[in-house]
RNA sequence: GGCGGAGUAGCCAAGUGGUAAGGCAAUGGUUUGCAAAACCGUCAUUCGAGGGUUCGAUUCCCUCCUCCGCCUCCA
């Protein structure tokens, strides 16, 4: 498949380094609340980036950290009296849990930070061998950024109006450590009272780790100082991957990653989505209106990663009516091929387009078009060619990782009796072709919150909700 | 302010130097006592605004407007 490449800018063909196996590294989520719809835009991505990949015949390594120590794992877990790794635990699990629901897979390593203190320290202990870092005096080691000449290259630091000179004075006074630049950043931080119980020892006094060092030092460990791609959230360009980009090639030489692939934020109401607002959303907010996973799945591939996605309530709905429709179309090309046909999967079908699609930069909406597209065309095949179709929807469903909703699913709700007794009066009303009674029964029941629609032979009551 | 991205029908959203995918909503018809459901249709002379290049631009260039992101630990 063909992607873009933040630090190139450019449309790549992924081949694999080792040339049997994808290996590619993203930066997971902090543990210390419910991940929201943003996070998850993010993760559902490289979900379908992994899936294509295998769908398409590649072999992967997938490996998203856990980041289980920083500023507000430390706060949050104090805030709520429990230790840290009680504490972040349980948001691990909720983050499990939610990713179960959207049908994600499940990273091949997903290695948490706390579990890799020793690799970080190992990794600093280079850095200040290599003069690439240094400790101050109250015990935070920093890496000293004009060591490294290629400081800058993913995020164009050059072209930008950053001065990492200038900004010193203006925020040298709120800085909390000691460094010699304010644009270096800290490898290791030392213990401060507010820490707590949450400190390490390291040849540098008690302290714990950076944010910036776990992704290098977990990467190091399952994936060497080469591998074929890292994923984030936009955001993540800078500092973050920078700071990475100069952490591991000063440490363990090595290229680091050969593609670099970055989701953009998302938007909710077109603005941005915050707390205050009143418009975060976690899946349990969208559970609670009554959405589905698999819709606010469907709602996060339907924009090209790279572009902004205004996610909206009416999205979310017209989501589920749209999975609706591709359920039914795929039962309808289901029911045209022999059952115990085997399928093959050799090509695409009618879906070819849409494979191509998810093949070009990963164009998710575009593969969504081309698989309506593809099932219009489908209904005038038959045979062989229908079972080849149903394969290729199959596969693309899978590479997109959607799950169909089955078919209507009568959900057996309590009637009431006087609502029963209401409906079967009615339902006699209307085999007696008397109308005007009937629509004044249908009436009342409405007035009870129950609507009552005529089938063939029989009537249905939904409670009106 | 610097850098980056985006503006396509009521909403979500693809795409292309050659005349606008798809989904939702809406709407017409068939059907149904009427509804609902289902099925069959319709639905952007136009792609933020104004210039330019071109036989031809929504697509390339310039200017302007609006929105969003990053600018030191936010996916």
């Amino acid at each position: 498949m063909r992607l873009f490449d933040t630090l190139t800018r450019t449309d790549r063909d992924l081949r694999p380094i080792d040339g049997t196996t994808f290996r590619f590294y993203c930066c997971g989520p902090t543990v210390y609340g419910p991940a929201h719809i943003g996070n998850f835009r993010t993760f559902v991505l490289q979900d379908v980036f992994r899936r294509t990949l295998e769908t398409g015949g590649t072999r992967t390594l997938h490996v998203r950290n856990i980041t289980d120590v920083d500023d507000k794992t430390i706060r949050d877990s104090q805030k709520a009296g429990k230790s840290l790794s009680e504490f972040t635990a349980a948001w691990t699990a909720k983050f499990h849990a939610d990713c179960e629901k959207l049908g994600l897979l499940p990273p091949h390593i997903e290695p948490g930070a706390v579990a890799h203190i020793p690799q970080q320290i190992d990794m600093i202990a280079r850095l200040i061998a290599k003069g690439h870092a240094y400790a101050s005096e109250d015990g935070s080691v920093y890496f000293k950024i004009s060591s490294f000449p290629g400081y800058g290259s993913l995020s164009r630091l050059d072209e930008r109006e950053l001065d990492l000179g200038k900004t010193q004075n203006a925020r040298s006074s709120s800085d909390e450590y000691e460094k010699d630049s304010l644009s270096d950043f800290v490898l290791w931080k030392a213990r401060r009272p507010e820490d707590g119980e949450n400190f390490w020892q390291s040849p540098w006094g008690e302290g714990r780790p950076g944010w910036h060092l776990e992704c290098s030092a977990m990467i190091e460990e399952y994936l060497g100082d080469s591998f074929d791609l890292h994923s984030g959230g936009v955001d993540l360009v800078f500092p973050h991957h920078e700071n990475e980009i100069a952490q591991s090639q000063c440490a363990c030489g090595g290229h680091f990653a050969a593609h670099w692939f970055h989701i953009t934020h998302l938007l909710v109401d077109g603005g941005k989505m915050s707390k205050s607002l009143g418009n975060l959303y976690t899946l349990e907010d969208l559970a609670a209106k009554g959405f589905s996973a698999m819709e606010v799945r469907y709602v996060l591939i339907g924009a090209h990663y790279r572009k902004p996605l205004n996610f909206t309530l009416e999205s979310l709905s017209g989501a589920r009516e749209a999975l609706a429709k591709l359920a039914k179309g795929a039962r309808q090309l289901a029911a045209k091929v022999e059952p115990g046909t085997l399928l093959s999967s050799a090509d695409f079908g009618p879906f070819q387009n849409a494979w191509n699609s998810l093949n070009n930069d990963l164009n998710t909406p575009g593969a969504l078009g081309g698989i309506f597209t593809g099932l219009r065309e489908a209904a005038h095949l038959s045979g062989a060619e229908a079972a080849a179709a149903l394969a290729g929807l199959n596969r693309l469903l899978r590479a997109l990782g959607l799950t169909l909703p089955e078919e209507a699913a009568v959900e057996s709700v309590e009637i009431p009796a006087d609502v029963h007794a209401l409906a079967e009066k009615r339902w006699q009303a209307r085999l007696a072709k008397n109308w005007a009674e009937s629509d004044v029964l249908r009436g009342q029941l409405t007035e009870l919150g129950w609507s009552m629609k005529d089938g063939k032979d029989s009537y249905a009551l939904e409670k009106i909700s």
